[in-house]
DNA sequence: ATGTCTTTGTGAACGCGTGCACAAAGATGG
DNA sequence: CCATCTTTGTGCACGCGTTCACAAAGACAT
């Protein structure tokens, strides 16, 4: 998971949980799959293979949508496309603008996966003069004294930030003030906005470095019994918290 | 949270939540900001603040470590920050593959966050031929076809896929073959590995889709009492499950 | 119609994660 | 040495999410 969660809890909608639409975007995928090689029915069953879940958590997050399924046979495939995309607003048009027009953020307009699901780059907004008016993925690389004219024409709700860290606050500050209510961040800082607002975080850091903790873990039971990894004090808090201990993390 | 979650449950190592692993990144990067302002002691009160939790979970998260703190202090930063690096494993270097040098798979080679925290690009690695010996962030890429010596060679345990989504599996089953233990997943599937392990998927058009579901909630809950976004139906299940419904999803 | 067989939908139990609230610990000043 | 004040470390309770297990519902054959 790359996923960082940054929500507020009232998160609760109607009553679906957030962990349950978390996984609708799942189903969607492996439905969207079986309706073009033109799979009529699928059973819990087979569908949660498809997505990678436990299927008595598909039937039950398919529950709080309703009563969609046909017992003994399965569920429709295309019409629970059509209830799960309408579930998460998918069958709306999202304008998209992207802050940040660098390795990552070049990398997402030219991304398929957003075109494909509803979502649409309205713009591209970067803060470095030689960039504006190139074009990436197709799209004309606009200047961020824009942003807010930009947002607003174009009815943006949903911004993506790929900045530097550290000018994301302050893009973030003005997609705000500019009428976005949901940001998508991958610049490695945490962003605070006002409440009504939602933040959700990506950040490739720190997936690797929760898949070093587990490798690590992986590699030091090899040899059981050994003491752990590296070093040795694993006692109480003998050691005093000034001195000797090398500052082992580079910049 | 852009982080989607693909975990076996026997992730408990020594008797870390896996809740608190996922957040030590985040504390390690706040106390890498202090460290650098040569800040020496910061309380929890302090530390969660700039890491965007509650001061209670992060005293809770540290108590796992050890009681590294000094009541009436706070916690020593340099100390900290090597408490937490050696737990998560960052004390090492991490060799790493990219597999699939696209748009994100070169976004990536360029992360400046990698190269910071321990890791090391070791390798990149594309199947068209047309890119074996380009330079992408001063590391020529090599052909796909010698990815298995590539991560023998390197000792490398960490795998990234950036690939499109139909040779993922497939490159997935190469590289855990060759000796990979930890894989973290652009690509948008679902991918089957055997036990022992590791995926970390990272799904940007999930994240825009999560936003899309609070979005739409926001939107609808502006005019209270209306019906609720698009159609009307909300009543039980009346309607058959086939017929009338129209397929909005696009491919 | 009736019986059998498949698959859904959900009640209930369990475990993890979170947050409150407070006692213990130590620093600091007199 | 004692009193006070700050901040940690944690016991406890609560709520969410997951999983099991099964009854209800419908398809299908006879």
């Amino acid at each position: 998971m790359a996923t960082g969660r940054t929500h507020r809890p009232a998160t609760r909608s109607r009553g679906i949980p957030e962990a349950t639409v978390a996984r609708l975007p799942l189903y969607l995928r492996a439905l969207t799959a079986l309706s073009e090689r033109s799979v009529p029915t699928v059973s819990s069953e087979e569908l949660a293979a498809a997505a990678g879940v436990n299927s008595a958590k598909l039937r039950k997050d398919f529950s709080y949508l309703g009563s969609y399924g046909t017992r003994g046979v399965g569920y429709d495939v295309e019409y629970l496309v059509y209830q799960i995309s309408r579930e998460l607003g998918l069958t709306q048009d999202w304008p998209v603008v992207i802050v940040g027009i660098g390795n990552l953020g070049a990398a997402l307009a030219n991304y398929g996966g957003f075109a494909s699901r509803g979502f649409r780059v309205a713009a591209l907004i970067d803060a470095d003069p030689a960039m504006t008016g190139r074009q990436v993925a197709g799209i004309a690389v606009q200047h961020s004294d824009d942003l807010e004219k930009i947002v607003s024409d174009n009815g943006v709700s949903i911004g993506v930030i790929t900045t530097p860290p550290g000018v994301a606050q302050q893009v973030c500050d003005r997609l705000v003030a500019a009428g976005v209510t949901s940001i998508l961040n991958f610049a490695p800082t945490v962003l605070s906005v006002p409440d009504g607002v939602d933040v959700r975080k990506v950040d490739l850091s720190i997936e690797l470095q929760i898949l070093a903790f587990h490798e690590q873990r992986k590699a030091g039971e090899e040899h059981e019994g050994t003491v752990p990894p590296v070093a040795a004090h694993q006692d109480s808090s003998e050691q005093g918290p000034d001195g000797d201990v090398p500052a082992v993390m580079p910049a």
